[in-house]
DNA sequence: CGAATGACCAAGC
DNA sequence: GGCTTGGCCATTC
């Protein structure tokens, strides 16, 4: 493997995820491919499941523009958070990408 | 090293 | 809108 992948791909991640501005949000391959590893959504998600303090992993949502998390794991809190952000989600649980997507990429 | 795992994605019905 | 199928990829066992 890489130098590159074995330092910590995770940490390229941690990276791009804490450039998202509040009240934005991003999906998992977005993610993928800002790191330069496009197709990579899924290790994104792996990532945020042991993401540190600092990393705003509220603002990730699959392609769909919907909260990936299942309600044990964490979706109640996510939900909350973005709500706190002002990130409107509608009565089926989605997000307008369109609005609160961050084009930073 | 092979097989399983998971906060994914796009396409089809 | 909701479910299924096949494909992706790094990490873990």
């Amino acid at each position: 493997m890489k130098p590159e992948t074995q330092k910590t791909f995770f940490s390229r991640v941690y990276t791009i995820v804490r450039k998202i501005p509040r009240g934005k949000v991003a999906t998992y391959g977005q993610i993928a491919r800002a790191i330069g590893a496009p197709g990579a959504a899924r290790t994104v998600g792996w990532a945020m499941r042991v993401c540190p303090e600092q990393v705003p992993w509220h603002r990730i949502i699959n392609a769909r523009g919907e909260i990936s998390l299942r309600p044990a794991t964490g979706y109640h809190e996510q939900r909350a958070r973005l709500k706190a952000e002002g990130v409107h989600i509608n009565r089926a649980g989605k997000i307008d990408l369109k609005k609160y997507g961050w084009k930073q990429i």
